[in-house]
DNA sequence: TTGTACGCGTTATCAT
DNA sequence: ATGATAACGCGTACAA
């Protein structure tokens, strides 16, 4: 394997100099239509490209982002992955993706991004303390952006999906459906606080006048975990006492508890009791589920960090509209 | 933002030489303690750490290991993700997420790859085509691996779940089961092929004397397509001509058609017709479905790509035993 | 063990 | 418009 031609090679070849070749491969630059072909004719057989590497060691810009996630369990990581990949690409940004588990901490996620020179750091988790994330260490490091979920970290702005008014709607729909003892399940206290979902959902039935609103907590934001909690519930509470609208912080706790609900408990949803979760995930739309449920602005809110990090918006938390999907697991007529 | 301190900060400030910095920061180096000592005291008040980049750059190798997506409509992405980043970090290893599409395709993405100077590639999508890969302008680009389907590459090993043994395995359970009638959803064809899984059913089923097994084709890898697919094939056969169990190339797949069996022609599963799938999503094990399916080995997958990308085993295509998951959707007892 | 010279491939700036 | 010089921050090779 031959070693990658250099722009001293090509130059060499189209018999200008080095510098003659990076001007015909910089938009912009002053430079002759002649020369300018030599060189690409020189280019075009020794198969040259610039090197990044050291283009980023001299304007002190990789072009890289890197993306923490340390919540592969949820499903809904896949689609915003997927647009947030696509739309960095757009605009000529790498995403570096990490794994931020009990091994790789986000502390040292951070100072790893750091001496890569990533230009900009996506918080695309559930778990983080702020904290940590002020770690002395971490001084002078590449801008954070929290996304799809709040940030109390000074400075560090999040875009996320406006909870207020997604529980304001879902929870009107929920009312006029005719439902009037709800129950909240929410995922790990300090997580829920960030989503801001139970505090809203509260908020509103309050106002409507019911006051207890029985909370069914899970451990983690997972099936199983929304499995677990429901189970837990059913088996304290007696028939009667019972809640008629489950809704879940999101679509997998949800899921999980739907499942249960119908396979262990023999309840029939929406009959018996309705469902409603967040996020809109692919499986939320299969018959087997039909769930009810708040979709988050994936492609604005992905748009919105990137203007963000860019510099084409200012670097403020913001809180975008999402779409409410009304499905069979709540619809009584 | 103050700027980032070198090493010359860090020697200046310890009062020895940059290289001894460096050598500070090298493990194996020849160097004092009390060098060590007074260097890593200057580091700790600047907060100084090495310019991965610059290092790159002097070192031809950045630890940076690109993997090609094309397909995140699978669920079954997110888990292998997860695992490839998780063991990927652990050698020290960062990767790169690319989203292959219409707009970023293969080559593009292969030659900015190659100007970022990755260590490796990691192909982990269904639909490339070989003439592609093997663009002029991609010669001596970093090493490339197939993860999860087969590779007909010259020169690029895969990495993927024995088709031959699973199909054998899950075939057996359903013969055991006393399904005589089988069916094959396939994807694409020529992403098929690559799967190997259709070609090793009917090798299976021709061996025990069924000689025609009906095909499935489903237009992509999705739950829709599954949908679609099984939804036509219903509509064009009578009842008496069914077959008693339906194979599908992924879980996805099955996914969808099985709830299109149930919730759009009444069907009972695995009573009426029975359904499998492959791959173990997270999915294939709620209650909802229930699904007999085939588990790659992921973690096996993973590290043997990560053992190739170092070097530390032969970089040669090999095929890993998986993990035959029997569930309710094919037991009739 | 420590310090020196030079190279990695590009960009920024200045002189021609 | 083109060529030359310096700089980005670190690593290797060699000499002291």
């Amino acid at each position: 394997m031959a070693k990658r031609p250099t722009s001293q090679n090509v130059a060499d070849m189209a018999g200008v100099s080095k510098w003659t070749v990076i001007r015909a491969f910089t938009p912009g630059a002053s430079i002759t239509e002649e020369s300018r072909a030599k060189v690409m004719a020189a280019a075009g057989q020794l198969n040259y490209r610039p090197n990044l590497l050291a283009r980023s060691l001299a304007t002190n810009l990789t072009h890289q982002v890197a993306i923490l996630v340390d919540d592969f369990e949820n499903p809904h990581k896949l689609p915003v992955l997927e647009r947030l990949t696509l739309e960095l690409q757009a605009e000529g940004l790498v995403p570096m993706l990490v794994n931020i588990n009990e091994r790789f901490g986000h502390v040292h996620a951070l100072l790893n991004a750091g001496q890569r020179q990533v230009d900009a750091v996506i918080l695309f988790g559930t778990a983080f303390r702020n904290e940590t994330l002020q770690d002395a260490r971490l001084e002078g490091a590449a801008p954070m952006f929290v996304l799809a979920r709040d940030s109390q970290i000074p400075g560090v702005p999040a875009i996320s999906c406006d909870a207020t008014i997604a529980i304001e709607e879902l929870c009107a729909h929920l009312r006029e459906q005719g439902y009037r003892r709800p129950g909240f399940m929410a995922g790990p206290q300090t997580l829920s606080t960030a989503l801001g979902r139970r505090r809203s959902f509260k908020t509103f039935w309050v106002r409507h006048g019911v006051e207890h609103v029985p909370e069914l907590p899970a451990k983690s934001y997972s099936m199983t975990s929304g499995a677990e909690a429901v189970r837990h519930y059913l088996q304290e509470t007696s028939a009667g006492d019972r809640i008629d609208v489950l809704m879940c912080e999101n679509d997998a706790l949800a899921l999980g508890a739907l499942d249960v609900l119908r396979s262990e408990f023999g309840l029939r949803v929406p009959q018996d009791i309705a469902v409603a979760g967040f996020d809109n995930i692919m499986f939320a739309d299969a018959p087997a589920y039909d769930l009810t449920t708040y979709e988050q602005p994936i492609e604005d809110m992905v748009k919105t960090t990137i203007d963000m990090i860019l510099g084409r918006r200012e670097r403020q938390t913001v809180q975008l509209r999402g779409r409410l999907v009304v499905r069979g697991s709540t619809k009584r007529t």
